[in-house]
DNA sequence: GAGCAACATTAACCTAGGTTTATTGTTTGC
DNA sequence: GCAAACAATAAACCTAGGTTAATGTTGCTC
């Protein structure tokens, strides 16, 4: 009786948030993923269409881009395999996403089915409380950006993005990173000369 | 065999979230609270302090206030009765605020110890469920605040800030609606004056 | 190696919103 | 009724960052 390929690292990553689970009894809950593989590019889920889904990120990294109705890119946040991705929104409310998943790489990930996902968490409360401490930290996250965007300067926000994600800052292009601190790639510009 | 005062509208809002909970079998869990009244001006909860509780705003409304160690204010929201009041990441971490919760009225609130109040949700499916249901609204709404400060202009987020709040437009300084929305007073005034 | 397509930088100019300082309401308390 | 404290507006000025357009730069692909 083993998991599916992968899934033991999701078994893990949620482990790490909420310690109540392991693989024997995960494997129970009858939990089903998909494995998908997306290269470099490639959307996981697109802006203005129904994204039921999560996905466990297995290697690779993802972000979400919301293209504004002027056509200007916003990259809302990067996501760095291991973790969980996928429109909170969209699954929960059963809505069109605001925003893409798109590949920075070549991704390896579990697709689950966000209706089994929940039905499986409701009968599981460590499943569930792991998803709501996933919850509590994706609000801190959007908490302590609200407060850069009001209080720091772009020059504050790039370099707190430099110290936050050093994995990121030489394998993305520099106007990703501009369009998720909230400036332009000339802006970014100015302010690197600056630095210098 | 019957709730405190004031219980039974918690249990109300908290079954308006999610429909599994009713007051007979709510009042089996033992939730205490303490009954609270603050009078306009007073802080529920302070900027660099701890601050583990869990408010239920039975009347009145709040803003959390974050000063900057410049010395600026910055509402980062409001919350009018009914409704959940806390500091997320306070009480989940079980660290010092980031911001104050202020009275901006007479309110009347329940105080729950927040470890309690976590214990208790361990226990009970629904409760937790409903719980997560908060968070979920919470980290959208952060979510669309983080769109309006990046695509829209002051003046855009003013409009939006009247039409999705009509029940405060009237009944709060403008500064505070300009610390909302991330500008100045003088600003704001600029902008109203422009609309008129 | 030529040609093309992203990416990055630079310079010139423009604008939204910050800052400072005053002026005018408007509550609040004595 | 008056002073004190706060709230809102106004004018003058300043600056961070947007916009446009030109110029490099780094790969690709053929």
């Amino acid at each position: 009786m083993s998991l599916q390929p992968h899934m033991e690292d999701f078994v893990q990553y949620f482990s790490g948030i909420n310690l109540s689970i392991d693989s024997a009894n995960f494997d129970k809950f009858g939990l089903k993923a998909k494995l998908k593989h997306y290269q470099k590019g490639e959307l996981l889920i697109t802006q203005g269409q129904p994204a039921p889904k999560v996905f466990f990120l297995v290697k690779g990294f993802v972000r979400y881009l919301n293209v504004s109705v002027e056509g200007k890119e916003f990259t809302q946040s990067f996501s760095c395999a291991p973790s969980i991705s996928g429109s909170t929104r969209a699954m929960t409310r059963n809505v069109d996403a605001l925003f893409s998943i798109e590949a920075l790489d070549d991704v390896i990930c579990l697709e689950f089915d966000w209706q089994m996902f929940f039905e499986k968490m409701q009968f599981q409360p460590g499943f569930m409380q792991a998803y709501n401490r996933l919850l509590e930290n994706m609000f801190i996250k959007k908490e302590e950006r609200e407060y850069a965007f009001v209080q720091d300067s772009a020059e504050q926000r790039y370099l707190t993005f430099l110290d936050t994600n050093p994995q990121l800052r030489d394998k993305i292009p520099l106007k990703m990173i501009a369009s998720h601190i909230g400036i332009t790639p000339i802006a970014l510009s100015r302010i690197r000369k600056k630095l210098q």
